[in-house]
DNA sequence: CTTAATGTGGACAATATTGGTCGGGAAATG
DNA sequence: CATTTCCCGACCAATATTGTCCACATTAAG
């Protein structure tokens, strides 16, 4: 079980948006340069972001894409769902017994949602930065002011 | 994020031959068409658990496959890593700060793997067996005796 | 108003993975 | 020896993933 490329790619772009001070707009070139994305490929994962409510963009001069939540009320597991589609394990168990076999595992996907939704995007930023020995800004995001 | 088909077919595989009586062995064509399996897929599939350790063999009349283990030693993840390797959330962020990223996922991976080692294929059978209103069998495995 | 910067959105192509088949070989059993 | 059954590798088709391209809409600045 691993993680798709664009998965990836779209937590390195919304932890790169996360690390903005004052959630300044970023363009996709930028955006793509910075963290070797391919550009057309990310603009339609901007655009799919943008769609799942986590992102927002700005066009024309100066434009881009900022985040449209505080990263604090950004979970991973939204990520993970706004790119993947939902944790789903327990449906298309076609056998005798499906319906108890997928009692189990709604169980299993419960507890595995549960871990991705109680990290949030903040977190990941605070990990880096700390990490990096960045400083940790007191307001890097105009909504949690 | 979802299950393969294959691993699907590997859960209902895993749950028929711990649902046997004495673990007895089941021949690859009882299970296909009992399950509904295709056949040729199927015995790739038993051969792949059998070389993970979880199903043992023998040729020949009366031959088939049984499980190598109790249920109760045989974890829900054991079943995933097997079929489809390893869950592998924290490699392959090639951006910045892909070590910190990687770190902050591995934590994740960690607990996801967490939720899926702590259930057990015995589970699953009483969780079956419980909700058919089949008989619990005192000892359903040579091993656990 | 014009122009340049930028996101929007759909069609398309290349590639990888998955799901599934086939046929011959090897081992056990009687 | 003949039957049953697992073993194993080659192969194929469908689908999903990854990535490209281009015409168009919107915005900001001069």
């Amino acid at each position: 079980m691993h993680l798709s490329a664009k998965l990836k790619y779209a937590v390195c772009a919304m932890l790169e948006l996360g690390l903005q001070q004052h959630n300044q707009f970023v363009s996709v070139t930028a955006l793509s340069e910075k963290r070797s994305i391919p550009g057309p490929f990310l603009e339609k994962l901007l655009l799919e972001l943008k769609r799942a409510g986590l992102t927002m963009s700005r066009r024309g001069p100066d434009g881009g894409y900022s985040l449209a939540l505080p990263p604090d009320k950004i979970r991973i597991g939204d990520i993970f769902t706004a790119v993947d589609g939902p944790v789903n394990f327990s449906e298309g168990f076609e056998s005798q017994e499906s319906s108890e076999i997928e009692g189990f595992f709604a169980e299993i996907e419960q507890e595995v949602s549960e871990v991705l939704n109680t990290k949030t995007l903040h977190e990941l930023c605070c990990h880096v930065r700390k990490l990096k020995q960045l400083p940790q800004p007191t307001h890097t995001h105009p909504f949690s002011i």
